[in-house]
DNA sequence: AAGTGGTCTAGACCACTCC
DNA sequence: GAGTGGTCTAGACCACTTG
């Protein structure tokens, strides 16, 4: 048993999903238990990794599909939405949240203000093709941009807000790039199913003088999203 | 139930940890699972999760502990020794293999040269403070470094052989992270356990004239790695 | 030998979708 | 209501580490 059960059955699932089409139904995972003489668990263990590298898809109540390949997104201070206009896919995006907070230590460390002092929130779920792909939390200094909330279209591009309407000038800015499991909450907005691995991108950028202009905490469907970077020596 | 048991579980358990040093055992799973009053499979279930966040670390036969916070690595151009060391950790590398093989389509695609051309592969298991974080396969065309076995000592960097040895200028690279779920073979080389999500990472490079060096597959353990990058508008 | 985490089974019920 | 994936239980055995 030096190689577990449920690998050698990812190993032959994979030989099956490849002999489908993108979009192909799977059989049920009671039949596929049964025909490969494995509990359902074991059945169940090899598809989740297979969910999570991306090859499959499983929708509650419908079955398990063999899923799209992943997409690509730059990490760079662009807009999500022309990037993603770029590699021919539809964005959107959807507001779950916009109010203010008090910041906490590590959020006024980021943006450059006292622990207390308030904060813009924007939260919101971005879509590609009109599948839910990542849910981004935008943190912003209220004291900076007092007249954020008036000014912004909550549902438009906040990176072409801020530069054609606030005239800010993106300097340098920072990425994070972990792997998290999603709280129930997250995986709900993003339709997601528990314990999926997930992309968590945390972003800090500055302007051209070096102040703080926002913090971003970006997370991603590990099994829909890969990022891009262009290095230069 | 639309909160699952085994989230709830999580979070109670994150308390405990928390109230917990670095590298402190926790209870054996069936304790922890009769102290909360539920099944193995959903404790387990709730550490698994603990585990790929990198706040838990398992050992077979000995017991869980508090994990140490994970490492941060550079996306960028530099040697994986200096990056580390930098960070006040000591870096070490073993050498899985070292040998030829024929370029399949994609490899021959990143590299610039005929399918079923010959190429180095050199693969190595990267260590820091002792422990294995990453498995490091690299991949350069024969016919470019036709001397890189006799010159380059596979236990040391291979950034340096090529700069200093070989002549060889960097240029612009491109890289590329995912998630994916490790094969056992490389779980067993990572020393990590199953199902464990990691970060995926590949790079291209090229020199100064756009030619291409080498092709990077960097598998890291999710659970002890993030990446860092900077960003210029 | 004892105790730990790792894998697997058989069976149950829940939540959701479609007919 | 029937069928799907999602969660959970109780119990078993395996693989590994330590005394």
């Amino acid at each position: 048993m030096s190689v577990p059960l449920h690998f050698v059955v990812k190993t032959r699932l994979v030989e099956v999903v490849e002999g489908l089409g993108e979009g192909a139904a799977l059989p049920p995972e009671r039949v596929l238990a049964k025909e490969f003489g494995v509990s359902r668990w074991t059945m169940r263990q090899a598809i989740r990794e297979l969910i999570a590298d991306g090859r499959l898809r499983a929708r509650q109540g419908q079955g398990t599909f063999v899923a799209t390949p992943k997409l690509v997104q730059p990490l760079a201070l662009v807009s999500y939405t022309e990037a993603l206009r770029a590699q021919g896919h539809t964005p959107a995006r959807e507001v779950v949240d916009f109010d203010e907070l008090a910041a906490d230590a590590v959020l006024a460390e980021k943006l450059g203000i006292a622990e207390g002092e308030p904060v813009h929130r924007l939260e919101r779920v971005l879509f590609a093709d009109g599948q839910p792909i990542g849910l981004e939390t935008t943190y912003l200094a209220v004291e900076r941009f007092p007249t954020l909330k008036e000014v912004l279209d909550p549902t438009g591009s906040l990176y072409r807000c801020l530069t054609d309407q606030l005239g800010v000038r993106f300097g340098e800015g920072e990425e994070l790039v972990e792997t998290v499991i999603a709280t129930p909450r997250e995986a709900e907005l993003l339709k997601a199913t528990q314990s999926l691995p997930m992309l968590l991108l945390h972003r800090t950028s500055r302007d051209t003088t070096g102040r703080p202009i926002e913090a971003v905490r970006s997370l991603y469907r590990g099994d829909r999203v890969g990022f891009r970077a262009t290095l230069r020596p």
